[in-house]
RNA sequence: GCCCCUGUAGCUCAGUUGGAUAGAGCAGCGGCCUCCGGAGCCGCGUGCACCCGUUCGAGUCGGGUCAGGGGUACCA
């Protein structure tokens, strides 16, 4: 908490005699800056006094003086407010950030502790489509907030590489596939058999049994269906690769469905040894209704698993190997029934750690225009979003600013910025509706603005040409618009901490934008570098500590700040 | 049928624990310096789906209605 916040609820305390702690609750911030930096509402006092808020507030401030942190105290309607010093304000922020630097909004807080984070987990054999794009970019964020927050962050990509389907494209590829088209496109060519087999399926129901079989043949450790599956694993994940190279992710782990595959036995007979586990219309399941929820399937009539037998056993994997104190699971809300069964059914083997399981949730991305337009199938590729993007910032840049040096790598610094930003700037539980013209878009609200704000404060440093210094004129920071900035600037690591106690990037989207155009505002309004040598000096610590937080927002979003551009 | 999510301006979205006149961006129209980067800035807007309720106070909490999406035993 701030210490201007502190000081006021000191001075409320003594007053009136309520607690500390409920008086931080109640210690808000005025919707008008004009009206002060703090306030305190006097309603709950007035059921107690007996009187009316606007009296009590009136009295309140009259009784109130000010001190060394807060220079102004008043009574507006039912509302005291307080203005803090703000030379002080200005020299608390900015010399910590001047000191901490890109590292600014760290906090020790998860010392000691291991978080576990599921996500991308993209299923081999099938394009990596935008549809991936918001586990994959959601992940990677919080990945990058935890880390900052001080936790030990693990990143697992659990590949979607075992299941039903691969039954289906064994089958397929045996039927149908060419080995030479598979390795001039491997996952196009896959896909084309997949779907091509559920063409099939309609007019010869038989497939469909005989592809179980391949994936029981596959569980069983069947040599030729081992090996055809291998390969399809192999060249799925270096194209993967590919995209998680231009959007500069990586994972600790990569085991995969898969992976768990030797452990299943276990945790049946542990299921079964708790005596959680029955047989139903053929089926072995946990049987939850006396929970509201459906049973938990773990395996078919044919003995084959399912995906809840993996995740138990995934989740359980986990927790011995990491000892986690969260494990993450960036996935779509359309699984939420799925994993509120597997999360119960870990509690009822009697994992107290079941509680700390989280899926954390979002929404869809759907098409409006160009879905039925795409060639290959219904999928609009991510790396052609992340391609065109780059390719419009590179004509942008062909056009603004021809004489820049590393124009290559800069536009794809900018261009997959905005991919990253169009989707992190909205909340995880919003569908979003994919749309070329939005995502291509580097105006407004926007990973370029946000980018082009970092380099403009890059230039001005520049330009300044001297070191910046903290012996400074504090006070000679006075306007409306220097005012708001410090302010943003002080609760920056605050919205970090909150971001990932919400696990939700978009809340450092929305400072970031806010950071931006308030500074976009002053610098139209006011000259930064000027005659008077005080009042540049401190205008420019003031664009180093914007420039050094604007760079750090965007790494935790796992986005470049160019310095130029 | 039942369960979950969503419904704020023409479009896309903010609005942290209920609080002082509900905010941005985009698109449209009109402007901006003797220009520190115009990927910028300024101006133009009677909108919280609807109805009840709780409260001094509701976009925010509770109940109901309507609309859209998702899920609901052998896909993941």
């Amino acid at each position: 908490m701030s210490k201007f916040v502190e000081e006021i609820v000191g001075l409320i305390s003594k007053e009136t005699g309520l607690s500390k702690v409920e008086i931080t609750g109640l210690v808000e911030v005025p919707p008008d800056q004009k009206l002060g930096d703090y306030a305190f509402p006097c309603f709950v006092l007035s059921k107690k006094l007996k009187k009316a808020p606007n009296q009590i507030a009136g009295e309140l401030a009259l009784r109130l003086k000010a001190t060394d942190l807060i220079e102004e105290i008043s009574a507006v309607g039912p509302y005291v407010n307080f203005r803090v010093d703000r030379a002080k304000q200005a020299e608390l922020v900015l010399a910590r950030i001047f000191d901490e630097g890109d590292r600014y909004g760290s906090d020790e807080c998860g010392k000691g502790k291991t978080i576990v984070i599921d996500f991308s987990s993209p299923n081999i054999a099938k394009p990596f489509g935008i549809g991936h794009l918001r586990t994959t970019v959601i992940g990677n964020a919080l990945f990058r907030i935890f880390r900052r927050l001080g936790y030990e962050v693990v990143r697992i990509n659990h590949l979607g590489d075992w299941g039903t389907q691969f039954g289906k494209v064994i089958l397929a590829y045996k039927m149908w596939g060419d080995e030479e088209e598979f390795l001039k496109d491997p996952i196009a060519t896959l896909y084309d058999l997949y779907v091509r087999f559920h063409r099939e399926v309609d007019e010869e129901p038989g497939l469909e049994e005989e592809a179980r079989g391949w994936f029981k043949r596959l569980e069983d450790g069947d040599e030729e269906a081992t090996g055809l599956w291998k390969k399809f694993r192999d060249y799925s994940l270096r194209e993967f690769n590919r995209v998680y190279e231009m959007l500069d992710i990586g994972f600790d782990s990569c085991p995969g469905e898969s992976f768990y595959n030797e452990f299943m036995d276990q945790t049946i007979e542990q299921i079964e040894a708790k005596g959680l586990a029955e047989i139903s219309q053929d089926a072995l399941i946990v049987d939850l209704e006396q929970y509201d929820l459906p049973p938990c399937l773990l395996k078919k009539k044919d003995e084959a698993t399912l995906y809840a037998t993996r995740d138990i056993t995934a989740a359980i994997y986990r927790h011995d190997t990491y000892e986690f104190h969260k494990s993450l699971y960036v996935v779509g809300s359309a699984q939420s029934l799925h994993f509120r069964q597997v999360f119960k059914v870990l509690e009822l083997m009697g994992y107290k750690w079941a509680k700390d399981c989280v899926h954390v949730d979002f929404g869809w991305i759907k098409f409006r225009q160009e879905m039925m337009s795409t060639r290959k199938g219904n999928i609009v590729l991510l790396e052609d979003v992340l391609n065109k993007s780059i390719q419009l910032a590179r004509t942008i840049i062909e056009e603004k600013n021809p004489e820049l040096e590393n124009k290559e790598e800069v536009a794809k610094d900018v261009g997959i910025g905005a991919v990253i930003f169009a989707d992190l700037a909205t909340r995880r539980n919003k569908d979003i509706d994919f749309d070329w013209d939005q995502v291509l878009s580097f105006d407004g609200e926007t990973a370029p603005y946000v980018q082009y704000t970092h380099a403009r404060l890059c230039s001005l440093q520049r330009k300044y040409g001297r070191p910046v210094s903290i012996k400074i004129d504090y006070g000679a920071l006075s306007t409306d618009e220097e005012r708001a900035l410090l302010k943003l600037l002080e609760d920056f690591p605050r919205k970090v901490k909150f971001t990932g106690e919400a696990y939700e990037p978009a809340f450092i989207c929305s400072h970031l934008i806010d950071l931006c155009s308030t500074f976009n505002r002053f610098y139209q309004k006011q000259r930064i570098i000027t005659e008077d040598e005080d009042q540049t000096a401190a205008r420019m610590l003031l664009v180093r500590a914007l420039q050094v937080t604007i760079k750090s927002g965007l790494s935790l979003l796992g986005i470049k700040a160019p310095e130029r551009m």
